[in-house]
DNA sequence: ATGACTTGGTGGACTAGACCACTTATAGAA
DNA sequence: TTCTATAAGTGGTCTAGTCCACCAAGTCAT
């Protein structure tokens, strides 16, 4: 185990660390059952304090990435499901993560007022506008899912001059505006597609679709976008990694 | 905000600060936008040092029940979908928070060798045995999912000799097992019902189903069920609260 | 050989401080 | 009146400990 921080670095320590152990569990240079360090090893050769590490052994525990137990040690997870951690990310990076090619054909990119529901769910009134975007998602060149997306105009001002066929939008929130996200809720459900969502994703009428809805809040808890994903339900499955006791 | 705490109880004393502002936050006695008192005074009142008070604020802050401002304050989060936050929890205690009365009706149960899969995601042999359950799940007597479930017979004998109509399986893991529930991976996809499970559940042939594929760990890492649970579309959707840096 | 006890290591909980960056309100200077 | 510096409060990070329950392995007496 060598493990080597920057103290000068405004990244915080516990945080280097966990991202170092991370990515060697990633790299399965830690496999799964081997130990990790304990806290008291681990702040010794971090030259920080037990609380310190134990925050960084925490988050990984969270994530699902180790497990802990009492009088014994510290050990790396094994992985059943494929599950790539379904994080709070975009559709590029997740597809990103899961090696996959992403583009985006934009269908719809316009300012309207706020549907009622959708200014529930954004916390602004009905008469304020909204960007409303339709996209579809590919990967490898294939039709994904299709995407309605809404968000609020007055805290993105031009948001629709932005190059957003190639960029991320979550980067373009956070290196534009400085807005980064925090926190979403989804509800996931199942449904038949219909002929309009079947036509965009090539797909036949009333094949299966996950239909993920999720609204998204930044570090201030502002609702900074409330989207509905279609997926084809035969390339795309969530996943998530559950766990009690988040403290 | 009145805070008693038991120095007694094994509870420890950040659980009891954390349950004590979530039940408050979910009876709407603290109401969304409302502040939350700040560490230092959370810790003067509660007469604990601020790191304990603090970790109770952090699961919160996991959990979505609140969002933390620096320089500002702790402010109760507001709720845009309506998500029942799915935590690790059972069938039974899902419904019961949903305010509808669960039931089960056991279609199978028996021992059976493992198949391959199943082995691997439970991390045993396939010589070895394992309980295959087959459930009919009805909220409010009306049929809701069909679940197909295996755990391994070495850690939980007798278990078919349990009375598993009425009682929270996970509930008699607990109580008489001594294994409690730390994690679990799901997959969620989306599918059209063949005929045999749309007979079950009461639905027509090639209706939306939602399939939520679990592996559920316990303290100790044990992986300790597999299960395939298959929601009717039209009565259940699955809800997420997914947060950045849970640290 | 077997069982009881000790010892050292582990994670869990908790304390009482510290410094920092940040925000807001306020008091004083221009 | 307007601007600016300051002070007080906030969450974020970090330290250097403490005590506890638990587990494993070795020791020692039976």
């Amino acid at each position: 185990m060598n493990l080597t921080l920057d103290r000068i670095s405004s990244v915080p320590l516990y945080a280097q660390i966990h991202g170092e152990i991370r990515r060697q569990i990633e790299a399965n240079q830690l496999r799964a059952g081997a130990a990790v360090p304990s806290e008291r090893e681990l702040a010794e050769i971090c030259k920080v304090s037990r609380m310190t590490a134990r925050q960084a052994l925490n988050a990984l525990k969270n994530e699902g990435f180790v497990y802990q137990e009492r009088g014994i040690g510290t050990f790396v997870a094994k992985r059943k499901l494929d599950v790539h951690t379904r994080n709070l990310i975009g559709f590029t990076e997740e597809m990103r993560g899961r090696g996959l090619t992403p583009s985006t054909k934009i269908l719809l990119a316009r300012r309207e007022k706020a549907a009622q529901e959708v200014a529930q769910e954004l916390g602004i009134e009905t008469e304020d506008e909204v960007f409303h975007f339709q996209r579809l998602r590919l990967a490898d060149d294939s039709p994904l899912a299709f995407e309605d997306a809404f968000l609020p105009v007055k805290h993105f001002p031009d948001l629709d001059t932005k190059n957003l066929e190639n960029e991320s939008l979550y980067k373009i929130l956070e290196t534009d505006y400085g807005v980064a996200m925090r926190r979403a809720e989804e509800i996931l459900e199942a449904t038949c597609a219909s002929k309009e969502i079947a036509r965009a994703l090539a797909i036949k009428p009333k094949s299966a679709l996950l239909i993920v809805h999720r609204v998204v809040f930044s570090e201030s808890n502002l609702a900074v976008e409330s989207v509905r994903t279609f997926y084809r339900a035969d390339r795309y499955r969530a996943t998530f990694v559950l766990t009690k006791n988040a403290v």
